[in-house]
Parts: structure tokens; C-alpha cells; sequence
RNA sequence: GGCCCCGUAGCUCAGCCGGAUAGAGCAGCAGCCUUCUAAGCUGUUGGUCGCAGGUUCGAAUCCUGCCGGGGUCGCCA
């Protein structure tokens, strides 16, 4: 039940009755009609914005068309007053037994309240993570994993068919850089002394149990071999061991994905899908043998003018053509991602989202001409850049140097602070605004730490029931019995209040959802979380207020209703966002 | 130099597809308080929405230019 498509239907068919036609004789274009929560509560609950997109088509000023819709607006049982406001506002306020039905809706729909049917079913795919298969997850990884993650949720939520998807990056020069990084770990592993790891390698210590397993399959025999040959048999089983390791750092996060994408599976297996791909746009004349001009500004220093393979990504926005082919014949990493993106097409899906760090930026405009051109515009890619997060303690800068070890891993953060404060503080912010992330701050019990102060209010919710139990233990607060309760009894404007706040949700979610922006909802949770502490806190000044009334019996179970409601509320966007509902704080 | 992102209260940030007197937390100020197990609570001061134009009934929001901060810039992964 979503109250503002609800009123939106029901506003249009008011401007049906206010017998207005257009004049210049054609039908009424009702597309740019809303109806939004107003800015400010002493307008209603409810406000559209009708006479003011119409009015001149039909000739008429705002205010007096808004006058004769907001007469019909008046008519309808549910609603309190129809009033003209502003320039031509029409505000609505509710009967409070509408919000009671409102509620009553939330506590018989099983916990789908707020569940779409934006997305009818279609396919969508979000690519996130994709972090080279080099080494362990670092901090940095962490924004993009929870961004994707909950963005996938959310999108499911409104009632898309998601994929959650990586692209394993095992194709490139650095994998065969990571393959001799372990082969020197296996010859460790045999008995010789490699003394210290050569500059250009992988240092790190997470490569010794690789050389160890690598020793245990394979004795001696590689040793005796060309690298020609040792090296894909080791890159397999150094990249399968660090996918694994990576697969581990993301389920302590909490993230999940259904599809791990090889890029070298482009090119094996019998056929080569990336020169299919560039035939594709060779066909539609996409791509040709040309020369690029130099860069503006600094000119590298190894600057050749030379002709090469190029497609035509100009020609959908993009700023130069772009290389497909290295120097030495192979393919850029470029035309992989193309083919990649296209088999995504091929697949089905016609939206797709890829979460990059910020400093891919650059890409973005190839990448989007790439997905338009290989798909005839049918596909639609969208790119959620992830700011940089800046690491904090109590205040000071974490220092953080790209040599050897010397950074703070994912793993590291998830246990100091738990997964729920990580997921919850990525999700606090815009995914392109920068980010700080303070160790201390985010396991604070304090009003100013929000992944607490939600959590909180879900254990709130639990305490009030534990308690009725104890206290009204014939009470039985089932669902059923909740839904039937006699809400007229919430007549309090607080608990109206909370009730209307509930009821943003779905539309909440929808909006989220359409803009992909699941930080949304992290936002709403903590003024939904503020709203119901603070009911909570009137019980101290007015016992009245309070939640739990021994005396009466009614009054207690519509309460107990109201807050039902919100448990079941919060719980759902928690679980969009991937962060648990816990009832009880420790 | 080109491109991308950002610029909103002293600080950190929200602001949905253009909507009314621009919001929240912190800090500040003023009261209250040891509880229906829990973060003390309530109220309040504070803004030329970077600047200048444009679009229109209406602009923090859309467009153009400029200023300031960050990122990025052939074949790299």
C-alpha cells in the first residue's frame, strides 16, 4: 500500500471531475502530476501539485483550477481538508482512521511492505568489487563491495530480477606477475633460500601457502621447467587460491555474488569472443585503422604517433576514439571489458550498473559508448563511482603507505568494528562524496553514530515486547491480533506521526531504487529511528504516552501495533542494506 | 590544457523527477533529568545553497560561463 500513488489515482480522477478541457482540444497530459509529502507538516500530509501543471493548458489560473479539484479532493471519506495553498498548492489532510488503515496494511502484509513492483521483473545486472585477483581485499575494496551489494538488495526489493555479478581480472600482465610471485614462493617452499622478494613482485606473505600447496602438487617438477610452461599451470592455482581468499574477505562482509566472470574465459575455450566482439563493431563500422592525436598537456615521455585499431567511441559521446589493441597485437583491456559487457547483453540484460572506484572515472564515458554501441541502445549502463574513504582513529588520520603489508585490509576493519557499523557507515553517505571512517565513532553508543542508533531502536522495538509479555502476559501480540487491534485508539500526534513516516516507505524505496541510490534508505531509517525514540521519550514526561498501559488492555495491544510496525520497518531496510535487526544491544 | 566529481549552518552532511518559510546530527545557548532494561532528554540560535547569467508560474535542484577543492588523462589492470 503506497499512500502517494494511492492519492495519485485518486487526485486524477478529481481532475476528471473538475471538467476541464484543454484548450487546444487535445487530452490532458496528467504525467507531470505529483503527489509528495509537503515540505513542511503544517501543510498536510499530503500535497500535488495538479493545478499548477495544468493550469495552462486548460486556460485557467493555478488557484482556481486548484479550488475546483480540491472540492472533489474534499468530497472523499479519507480526507480531513482540501485546501489551496501557495501558488496554487493543493494540500491534503488525512483522516487519522486512513493512517490507521495505513498501519494495519503494514502489520497484515507479512513484512513485504515497502516490496515493489518497480521493477516488473526485469533483469538487471550490478557488477561490483571485480578487485584483482593479487592479493587480499584491502579497505579500500570495502565501499564499492557494500555499495553493489546493498544497491543489488535494494533493486530485488523493488522488484527487480538482479544479478550480482564480478568480473575476475585474470587475463592481464599482473596475474603472470602474481604467477612468478608465487613460483618464487614454491621454490621457498622446496628448501631454497630466495632471500628478498625482488622489486615488481608481490611481496606479501599471503603467497607462502600458495608456494606450499603449489610444492605439495607438483614436487620438484616445475622447477625444471621453462616458464612458459610452469607459468599457466601456476597462475591457475595462484588465482584460484586468491579468489578463494578474496571470497572469504567478502562473505565477512557480508557479500555475495552469483556470478564470478573470467576475463581469460573470453579467449579460451575454443573460440576467441573478443575478436567476435570487435568483427561485431567492425561490421557496423565502429572500428577502423587509425592514428590518435596526443594527449592535451603533459606529453609522455614515450609518446609514438602510431597507427592502430580504434573504436569509434566518439561517435556516442566519448572524447577520443579508443585503442583496442596493445602494440604488441593484444587485446587492450578496453576491448576485453567490451566483450565482456556485450555478453552481459547477450544475456538478457538490458540495464546494467557497474561500482568503480573513483579514480576509474576516466572510464566512464568509453565504457557507457561501448555498452550503447554493442547494444544498438538498447542497454543502459550506469556507473556508481565510489569516493575515497579516509581512514580515521579517534580523531587522527590512519596512516596508510602502499609498501609492502603496510595496508589496513578489509579484514582488518571488519573485525575490529563488525560488519554491521562497516556496511551501515559506507551506506551513510552519497557513493561520490568522500567518506571518513572513524574506528572509534562507528562503535559508539551515542545518538551520533547512526549504525548504533537504528540498531537501537530495532532492539527498542524487541524490549517493548518482551516486557508486555512479562507484564500483560495474556496479551498474545500476534500479527493477527495486532492488525485488529482497535487503532482508533492512536490518537496521539506523535504516533500519528510515526505512522505517516512508515508510510514513506515504499515510496522511499521506490525512489532509491529508480536513482540507485541506496544511502536512501540508510537516511530514512535514521529519521525513522529518531521519530520513535523520541515517542518513546515522551513516556518520561507523560505517562500517558506510554507504550505499555496496565490499565488498558486496548490501548496497549494499538500501541503494541504501532510498534510492530516499526520493528517490521526498520528490520526491512536493515535487511536492504545487509546490517542485522538485533533485539538486543550488547 | 581536456574530461569527471564535489562546493548547502562554525563542523560533518541530507535535500527524491524543479515546488511553498532550505533540513538533520555535532558544536553553541537555555531548561529538565537517573528511566516503560539501554544512546540522557526537550527546546533553541545559526545559511546570500561558491559567484554571475539563463530557462519558467516557480531554481539548492535544469542549462551556460567563471572561481575554489579532489580525481583522471594513448597501448597500463
Amino acid at each position: 500500500m503506497n499512500v502517494f500513488s494511492d492519492f495519485l489515482v485518486r487526485v486524477k480522477a478529481a481532475v476528471e471531475a473538475a471538467r476541464v478541457e484543454p484548450v487546444d482540444g487535445g487530452t490532458l497530459d496528467l504525467s507531470r502530476v505529483v503527489v509528495e509529502p509537503p515540505r513542511d507538516a503544517a501543510h498536510g500530509d499530503l500535497a500535488t501539485n495538479a493545478a499548477m501543471v495544468l493550469a495552462k493548458a486548460v486556460g485557467l489560473k493555478p488557484r482556481e483550477l486548484a479550488t475546483r479539484i480540491a472540492m472533489t479532493l474534499a468530497r472523499d471519506p479519507d480526507v480531513a481538508t482540501a485546501e489551496v495553498a501557495g501558488p496554487g498548492f493543493i494540500n491534503l489532510s488525512l483522516e487519522p482512521a486512513y493512517w490507521h488503515k495505513v498501519l494495519a496494511a503494514i502489520l497484515t502484509s507479512g513484512g513485504t511492505f515497502g516490496r515493489g513492483a518497480l521493477g516488473g521483473g526485469e533483469k538487471v545486472n550490478v557488477e561490483y568489487v571485480s578487485a584483482n585477483p593479487t592479493g587480499p581485499m584491502h579497505v579500500g575494496h570495502c565501499r564499492g563491495a557494500v555499495v553493489g551489494d546493498a544497491l543489488a538488495n535494494l533493486l530485488a526489493f523493488a522488484g527487480y530480477d538482479v544479478t550480482r555479478e564480478y568480473y575476475i581480472n585474470d587475463a592481464g600482465a599482473q596475474v603472470e606477475v602474481l604467477a612468478r610471485s608465487a613460483f618464487l614462493r614454491y621454490r621457498e617452499a622446496l628448501g631454497e633460500q630466495i632471500g628478498t622478494i625482488p622489486e615488481g613482485l608481490y611481496p606479501g606473505d599471503y603467497l607462502i601457502p600458495v608456494g606450499e600447496a603449489l610444492a605439495e602438487r607438483y614436487g620438484h617438477e616445475l622447477k625444471s621447467r621453462p616458464e612458459a610452461e610452469w607459468l599457466p599451470l601456476v597462475r591457475e592455482v595462484t588465482v584460484a587460491a586468491m579468489m578463494e581468499m578474496i571470497r572469504e574477505d567478502l562473505a565477512a562482509l557480508n557479500v555475495n555474488h552469483q556470478v564470478f566472470f573470467s576475463e581469460r574465459s573470453l579467449t579460451t575455450g575454443g573460440h576467441d569472443r573478443v575478436a567476435e566482439l570487435i568483427d561485431v563493431l567492425r561490421e557496423r563500422g565502429l572500428v577502423y585503422e587509425g592514428r590518435l592525436p596526443p594527449p592535451k598537456g603533459q606529453l609522455p615521455d614515450d609518446w609514438e604517433d602510431r597507427e592502430q585499431t580504434l573504436f569509434r567511441s566518439t561517435d556516442f559521446g566519448d572524447d577520443v576514439d579508443r585503442a583496442l589493441m596493445k602494440s604488441d597485437g593484444s587485446y587492450t583491456y578496453f576491448a576485453s571489458d567490451i566483450a565482456y559487457h556485450y555478453d552481459k547483453f547477450l544475456r538478457g540484460f538490458t540495464t546494467l550498473i557497474d561500482v568503480w572506484g573513483a579514480d576509474h572515472g576516466g572510464y566512464v564515458k568509453r565504457m557507457s559508448a561501448a555498452v550503447e554501441a554493442v547494444s544498438g541502445g538498447k542497454a543502459v549502463l550506469d556507473v556508481k563511482l565510489c569516493q575515497l574513504v579516509k581512514l580515521f582513529r579517534a580523531g587522527e588520520p590512519v596512516k596508510m603507505s602502499k609498501r609492502s603489508g603496510d595496508f589496513v585490509t578489509l579484514r582488518d576493519v571488519v573485525d575490529e568494528v563488525g560488519r554491521d557499523a562497516v556496511r551501515f557507515m559506507m551506506l551513510y553517505r552519497k557513493n561520490d562524496a568522500p567518506l571518513d571512517f572513524d574506528f572509534q565513532k562507528v562503535t559508539e553508543q551515542s545518538r551520533d553514530n547512526p549504525v548504533f542508533y537504528v540498531q537501537y531502536g530495532h532492539a527498542r522495538t524487541a524490549s517493548i515486547f518482551r516486557m508486555a509479555g512479562e507484564e500483560m502476559p495474556d496479551l498474545e501480540p500476534t500479527d493477527d491480533v495486532l492488525a485488529h487491534a482497535p487503532l482508533v485508539r492512536l490518537d496521539d500526534e506523535g504516533e500519528i506521526s510515526i505512522i505517516r513516516r512508515l508510510a514513506e516507505y515504499p515510496r522511499l524505496v521506490e525512489s532509491a531504487a529508480a536513482s540507485h541510490e541506496p544511502h536512501r534508505v540508510a537516511f530514512y531509517l535514521y529519521d525513522l529511528a529518531s521519530e520513535f525514540h523520541a515517542q518513546w521519550n515522551k513516556g518520561k514526561e507523560s505517562p500517558q504516552l506510554r507504550f505499555i498501559k496496565h490499565d488498558d488492555r486496548d490501548l496497549t495491544t494499538a500501541r503494541l501495533a504501532l510498534v510492530r510496525a516499526v520493528a517490521s520497518v526498520i528490520s526491512s531496510g536493515l535487511d536492504i542494506l545487509g546490517v542485522e535487526a538485533p533485539d538486543e544491544m550488547r
